[in-house]
RNA sequence: GCCGACCUAGCUCAACGGUAGAGCAGUGGUUUUGUAAACCACCGGUUCCGGGUUCGAGCCCCGGGGUCGGCUCCA
């Protein structure tokens, strides 16, 4: 079944990745004893507030309130100012332990929901491992300051005046414990930091990570638009981004023609009984754009007939297996590897969307290799590779891999799943690449390999999956003809790469910043001419470019220094300026994209140009304004 | 879907409940320019949509849509 590749801020990947993300123990305590002083400031305010989790996260923490009006953002400053004088007055954190008894009836009277909540789910539990509390020897942990007292497992600084610079961030509603059927808290973002350098660099790489937004570059660039008009969660490719595709696709078709692909086109609407069959209406109907209702009106007379029932598809396997099964298949054709650029539609809910990385209507690079269990392994290698030569080309860097093994909830017998998990570990270890298991993390139907990348400031995204569906087979009865003449169960291993290219692309955007690298570049050179004598020498060379296969622009009226300005601003990947001192001399002046004031180069032949530039596109080198992350081997946190 | 904030020209943003404005972009002209934004003029509006309150609504109230920050979800 198919299951698109996932790009996921790391904060998003907070909540479970929490204890290896919160930087170290001294970062832990600081940022906890952070929330707990403005949960101390909040109580000031409201002394009504009941008070939810308040835990140290990725680069800040969080606190959740319950309060008796909703927060603004101009509530922030004050909250602030309060933490402040708790900071000022140094007050020491106070560590007590109390009978569970003693513990409910104290947060009992304080009216204390919520802690109350948790305390009784530590006596019956134990221990909660979404928020580090637990219940040890009857007894459970608190913390106090200032006279505000928390459960709370520590550990916490010593002193409310060791706590460092912090900035409240921002206000958000919030499931209590993350569950929708739950009352909705709000909850307070905050970050802190050991020292003001420290949190002035934090904040100038959210301002980073604003510029690079694929969303506010989308238009400016003419890279891509959603129109209110055509619908939410549904792009408009515009020039520039089309271009960027038509070459991501290009390239696509070219690898998979050479790796023995099979490429085929699946129709957009399917019968309602593929859906049936393959389980998607039962499992994944609300998430699915139908039923068209069809009447087939040639179908004699009267029209009392009940009309037929198609959706639109929502994932592009049923139509891949039935191209497997368009006639009897012999052991000898396998594997078959079959592959679509397939638009798929799936209802999103509306808060779910964020340009192009989270829509409604999008185009997978979608694979299902039919093999037998024999030559899973080494497909499954081959996938491998292929999707770590793609992050490659693309610069993104510090791949982890992940096996993510059987979950509890799952279809299929334990002998699948101990054949199809092998294959995956034995694909990897043939590699004898470094990879981390993920127990549990399989999906229902399918064990599956996953890997993340760090882009260019360093978040980590989820890459290229892979898996072996353990589920369609038995469904669509997937078989081929084996060399004993018996009908054998075909595997079938499922991938995509990109992902799918509205996600790819978006992810692109804010990995380059804008920048992209030649070979994807919508506008490869920019050619000036000086002045209007120089003119027909301009067009010359822009044809010249042009025969070379370059994407070309001339731009000849007008200030030089604007259209130079302009050019930058296109993101042109080369300006090239050419007067009539290069007209005699048969020259061109070469800007680079993000070069500095007269850092051009000077009298570079049009033949040693273009030279270089066909090397630079063919290689599909990066560019030179493009800087990569470099991994420190620890989360950034630590620094 | 949920909590909160927001929605004014193509874009970025102004306008106390009292005549909707600026910069950029676009168009027309002037300027003939040597490496990051030349000058003048013009054009540009259902102030997201629909109701309501008011002598009068961009502004206040109600409903809907969309966007943003999160939550949940991501099969």
């Amino acid at each position: 079944m198919t299951k698109a590749i996932l790009f996921v801020w790391r904060e998003a990947m907070a909540r479970t990745e929490r204890r290896a993300d919160h930087g170290g123990e001294k970062l832990y305590a600081l940022r906890h004893s952070t929330a707990h002083v403005m949960a101390g400031a909040v109580l000031e305010l409201f002394p009504e507030a009941k008070f939810g989790f308040g835990p140290p996260v990725a680069d800040g923490f969080y606190y959740d309130f319950d309060l008796p009006r909703p927060l603004t953002e101009e509530d922030l400053p004050k909250i602030e100012e309060r933490m402040r004088k708790i900071v000022g007055k140094d007050l020491p954190f106070e560590h007590k332990d109390l009978s569970v008894p003693e513990a409910l009836a104290f947060f009992g009277e304080r009216k204390q929901d919520y802690k109350v909540d948790q305390i009784q789910k530590l006596a019956h539990e134990g221990k909660d491992d979404e928020s580090d509390d637990e219940v040890i020897g009857g007894r459970v942990s608190v913390y106090q300051h200032d006279g505000f007292v928390d459960l709370c497992r520590g550990p916490h600084v010593e002193r409310t005046g060791k706590i460092g610079p912090f900035k409240l961030l921002s206000v958000a509603g919030a499931y209590w414990r993350g569950d929708e059927t739950k009352p909705q808290l709000q909850r307070i973002y905050g970050t802190v930091w050991p020292s003001q350098k420290e949190l002035d660099a934090y904040l100038e790489k959210l301002k980073e990570i604003e510029r690079r937004d694929h969303r506010k570059l989308g238009g400016p660039l003419q890279l891509f638009r959603i129109d209110e008009e055509i619908g939410s969660g549904l792009v408009l490719w515009l020039p520039n981004g089309a271009i960027v595709r038509e070459e991501l696709e290009n390239w696509w078709r070219t690898v998979h023609h050479e790796r023995g692909y099979t490429l085929v086109y699946t129709p957009h609407i399917a019968h309602e009984k593929t859906y049936k069959r393959s389980g998607h209406l039962e499992k994944y109907g609300e998430n699915m754009y139908g039923p068209l209702l069809l009447d087939d009106s040639s179908q004699g007379a009267g029209g009392t007939k009940s009309p037929q029932r198609f959706w639109i598809k929502p994932m592009n396997c049923p139509g891949h297996i039935k191209v497997f099964q368009s006639r009897i298949r012999s052991y000898r054709e396998l594997p078959l590897r079959i592959g679509e650029l397939g638009t798929v539609y799936r209802y999103e809910r509306g808060g779910t969307l964020h340009g192009m990385l989270r829509v409604r209507g999008f185009t997978q690079d979608d694979s299902h290799i039919f093999c037998s269990w024999d030559q899973a392994q080494e497909e499954i290698g081959k996938v491998f590779d292929l999707a770590m030569e793609f992050m490659r080309i693309f610069g993104y860097s510090d791949p982890q891999i992940y096996l993510a093994t059987r979950p509890e909830r799952r279809l299929g017998t334990d002998e699948m799943w101990d054949k199809a998990e092998t294959a995956l570990r034995q694909a990897l270890g043939v590699r004898e690449v470094p990879y981390k298991m993920d127990e549990g993390g399989g999906v229902f139907y399918a064990p599956k390999i996953d890997i993340k990348m760090r882009d260019a400031i360093g978040r980590e995204w989820q890459g290229p999956t892979i898996q072996i569906d353990l589920n369609l087979p038995e469904r669509f009865d997937v078989t081929f003809v084996n060399d004993k003449g018996e009908h054998e169960r075909a595997v079938m291993i499922h991938r995509v790469l990109f992902g799918s290219l509205e996600r790819f692309v978006g992810g692109l955007i804010e990995h380059y910043a804008g920048n992209f690298p030649l070979w994807l570049g919508w506008e490869q050179a920019a050619v000036l001419p000086v002045r209007d004598t120089a003119r027909v020498y301009a067009e010359g060379i822009a044809a010249r470019l042009r025969e070379a296969r370059f994407r070309v622009h001339l731009d000849a009226d007008g200030d030089l220094r604007t259209r130079i300005a302009n050019a930058q601003r296109r993101r042109a990947n080369y300006t090239l300026v050419v007067g009539d001192k290069e007209a005699v001399a048969g020259t061109v002046s070469v800007r680079r994209r993000g070069a500095g004031q007269g850092d051009e180069e000077r009298g570079v032949t049009l033949d040693d140009l273009i030279a270089r530039l066909s090397v630079e596109r063919d290689t599909k080198a990066l560019p030179a304004d493009f800087a990569p992350h470099v991994s420190n081997g620890t989360d950034s946190l630590d620094a």
